[in-house]
DNA sequence: AGTAGGCCACTTTTT
DNA sequence: GTGGCCTACT
């Protein structure tokens, strides 16, 4: 579109129609804007239209403007967009995750850093062993010191801009703590590696420090706009404030409702900061919905209206009604799987499909029946996340030979490589190296390349004594490959290094009980390596510790996609299943009992609800087989918020195929005749409420519930139900709350909380004092000792 | 150094 | 039902 013209989009394209609100958002002027966006209602084309106008309209350079969204996937497709609507420019706008543009900060202004300009980046998994290490180096148990839990304390600590000197001590155990986020920060810096929180902190830190720096970008973003504000945490917002400190146009778009990622550091808080924070806020709201019946979002209302803190909207739709939301209660989790198999088998039948359809869960583990029963049937699917590509073995195998050529500080890659596939390097070499980098005031990388490249003349050979014979195959085969690196082309260094270390053979020894196609993943990344070949390794491997689950995400011809709840924001589909509606899975069991959490909860669910345009499937299972043994489960407690006036109950297929009459009257068949799905309602809950026993026991039930809701503690939602014929767990002993108990592991600790489940099991709620942390345990599965 | 077999704890969600 | 970790053996 040519400058100067008036801003007409409609002209253009007829994607580009915009509402009143959706123009005003557009063309606002500049400052701070908050946008707030309801679900469909079309923020993507807002964000998109907005940098457009910002450069066809406004004459903004395309390189001053910064666009943060939250997946590549989604920057790819913005830029995309983006390109349509200005040919020329659309490149030059920086577009993409928080991660990735700090990422090109700091490759930027990498002589200011700690690291080097080479630095690789560590994700859970790297952060992990590291933690691992400095737990062994201690000499603390790990059993007490979980290294994955103190990698989340850690996390969390980055997140709230906590440094190891600021952490707050008080208790010997934070001291401890405090030690090894020490060491841990001091191994990240040896190993020339920032992990995925430091990415953001190391930039902002940056623009702390340095005031000229922070003068240079700031100048440079003439327009700063951020999506899915909701989902920021401190130090993004931090950022983003910095960052627009020259200009002050920043333009952000979010919703409060669809706020998933609090435990991720995330704090929808940050809305109404910007409130605060930026006087003059110009707030607008998008509340007409693109995507959903009327049903749909009737729905989804009932559900987020529950929850207390956020703002009311008014979202509305001028779509029809649509159909009847539909509602199955499966019998076991097998019976869910098909349930899902044969109602999208019908809907190809009648001309539909399959990949219009999607499925989602709260864990991934739950979609491992999916696959079974989608294989059975012969149907293709596409999985987002779960075992994903990049957390394969053999993929973190050939990455990690990647990084330690690119950096050969990278400590934990070369732990995990150095005897893969098998050199005889043992435990006991590599300690030996360790301790000999150590002693030379040097890094185990270095000496591996000295080793390597001098052999027995090298004085470290005499270091390293016995272990110097097997520790020189590798290093001179890595060796080999740092003095290639910058001669050869990438996907040549690839080759090279795959055949130096006879990969090919060693994931192919048909040891396998499974039939993975490892060597096909490995060549998957061969791939991309000749993708990167122009912007070489390093970018490669940035790029690879960046990807999301979603960025995975590709078409597939007729197959429906399986996703997680989280993994499902910021998409949609016409038809969408949510399965598992079980208490203790949606809302999750760790959320139970934590108000803000199981607003999270909610708000997932909400999220789920409002992908689907056009048909929406609820599905929860009475039975479920969990840790190998079946249980019993209630049905979700947000099921009570759906109103019975939108739903359609399915009957199984027993009771349509089967048509014996007896058969229909006796036993657990009964309740499966009742189609009201209020009827329905009842049947389920009147099993978990000894007070739902009048007629309209599901009104008392709600009731009942409601008023032990608002009198506070969730003790009290499920109830401490008396005997019923599906109890199967016969308990010794009746736990409550304030008991002192001793674990054989965990050591002495206090009762919170004792959960009872339908089987009889005793959820507890248990703090150790050792440990200073809260436990769930299932009393059945644990030796308790109660003390007086 | 490598591996088989037994024991344990365990299941959120992911840039 | 699984995977990680320890131990005992080769």
């Amino acid at each position: 579109m040519p400058a100067g013209k008036e801003y007409n989009l409609c002209s253009m394209d007829p994607r580009s129609l915009l509402n009143k609100q959706q123009l005003d958002a557009v063309t606002v002027e500049g400052g701070a804007t908050l946008v707030l966006a309801g679900p469909g209602s079309g923020k993507t084309r807002v964000l998109t239209h907005r940098i457009a106008y910002l450069i066809n309209e406004l004459g903004i350079p395309p390189y001053r403007i910064l666009a943060v969204t939250f997946t590549n996937k989604a920057a790819g497709e913005m830029k995309k967009r983006l390109e349509e609507m200005v040919p020329e420019g659309a490149k030059a706008v920086w577009l993409g995750t928080f991660h990735s543009i700090c990422v090109k900060i700091l490759r930027r202004e990498a002589n200011l850093l700690p690291v080097d300009a080479n630095f690789v980046i560590y994700d859970v998994d790297d952060q992990v062993a590291l933690i691992k290490t400095i737990i062994q180096d201690l000499n603390l148990n790990e059993k007490m010191y979980r290294p994955s839990s103190i990698q989340a304390t850690i996390s969390h600590a980055k997140n709230d801009m906590i440094m190891p000197r600021d952490y707050k001590v008080r208790s010997s155990r934070d001291a401890r703590i405090q030690e090894i986020y020490e060491r841990y920060q001091q191994s990240l810096r040896a190993c020339n590696a920032l992990d995925f929180d430091d990415l953001l902190l190391a930039a902002l830190n940056l623009l702390n420090e340095y005031p000229e720096v922070r003068e240079k970008y700031a100048s440079r973003f003439e327009h700063i706009l951020v999506d899915e504000f909701q989902d920021t945490n401190q130090v993004q917002y931090e950022l983003v404030k910095m960052l627009s400190g020259v200009h002050h146009n920043l333009f952000v778009v979010g919703d409060e409702d669809q706020s998933i990622y609090r435990w991720r550091g995330a704090d929808y808080r940050n809305v109404l900061r910007f409130e605060e924070d930026f006087t003059d806020t110009q707030k607008i709201l998008l509340e007409q919905n693109y995507r959903s019946t009327q049903k749909v979002l009737d729905l989804a209302r009932a559900v987020i209206d529950r929850n207390q803190y956020r703002t009311p909207k008014a979202l509305f739709t001028e779509r029809g009604g649509g159909t009847q939301v539909r509602f199955y209660n499966a019998e076991d989790d097998r019976d869910e799987a098909d349930y899902v198999v044969r109602t999208i088998l019908a809907e190809k039948k009648k001309g539909g499909n399959p990949a219009s359809f999607a499925i989602m869960y709260r864990m991934n583990s739950q979609s491992r029946l999916l696959e079974e029963a989608f294989m059975k049937a012969g149907m293709s699917y596409r999985l987002v996340g779960a075992q994903r590509f990049y957390g394969r073995r053999e993929v973190k195998d050939v990455i990690a030979y990647l990084r330690l050529v690119e950096n050969p500080k990278d400590e934990i890659s070369i732990r995990r490589v150095i005897n893969v596939p098998a050199r005889k390097i043992g435990d006991k070499s590599v300690e030996k190296l360790a301790e000999v980098a150590r002693l030379m005031e040097s890094n185990m990388g270095a000496v591996l390349l000295e080793l390597g490249s001098r052999g027995a003349e090298s004085e470290v050979w005499a270091a390293l004594e016995r272990t110097a014979a097997p520790l020189y195959q590798f290093a001179r085969l890595m060796a080999g490959w740092v003095a290639i690196k910058d001669q050869v082309s990438l996907p040549d260094l690839f080759d090279r290094i795959l055949l130096d270390i006879e990969y090919q053979n060693y994931i192919q020894d048909g040891s396998e009980e499974e039939v993975i196609d490892r060597w096909g993943n490995v060549q998957e990344l061969r791939r991309q390596a000749f993708e990167f070949e122009e912007s070489g390794l390093s970018d490669l491997l940035a790029n690879l510790a960046l990807v999301s689950d979603q960025d995975t995400l590709v078409d597939k011809p007729d197959s429906p996609t399986l996703l997680t709840l989280h993994a499902a924001k910021g998409l949609e589909f016409d038809r969408v299943f949510i399965i598992g509606l079980d208490d203790g899975l949606l809302p999750h069991n760790r959320s139970i009992g934590e108000e803000e959490e199981m607003e999270e909860e909610r708000r997932l669910f909400y999220v789920g609800i409002t992908r689907a345009r056009d048909q929406l499937y609820l599905v929860r299972a009475e039975r479920r087989n969990m840790f190998g043994h079946y249980d019993n489960q209630m049905p979700s407690r947000f099921l009570q918020d759906v109103p019975d006036d939108l739903v359609n109950v399915d009957a199984t297929p027993r009771s349509s195929s089967q048509r014996g009459y007896d058969r229909w009257e006796s036993g657990s068949y009964r309740r499966e005749r009742r189609s009201s799905f209020s009827q329905r309602k009842e049947s389920y809950f009147d099993e978990w409420d000894e007070e739902a026993t009048s007629s309209h026991a599901w009104e008392s039930a709600q009731a009942s519930r409601e008023s032990r809701r608002y009198s506070g503690g969730h003790a009290a939602i499920l109830p401490q139900q008396a005997d019923t014929p599906q109890r199967e767990k016969r308990i010794g002993v009746t736990y409550k709350a304030g008991m002192k108990v001793k674990h054989p592991t965990f050591g002495e600790g206090m009762i919170l909380n004792v959960q009872l489940e339908s089987d009889g099991e005793q959820l507890l709620d248990v703090f150790f004092a050792d440990s200073k942390e809260k436990k769930k345990l299932a009393a059945s599965y644990i030796k308790l000792e109660i003390l007086d």
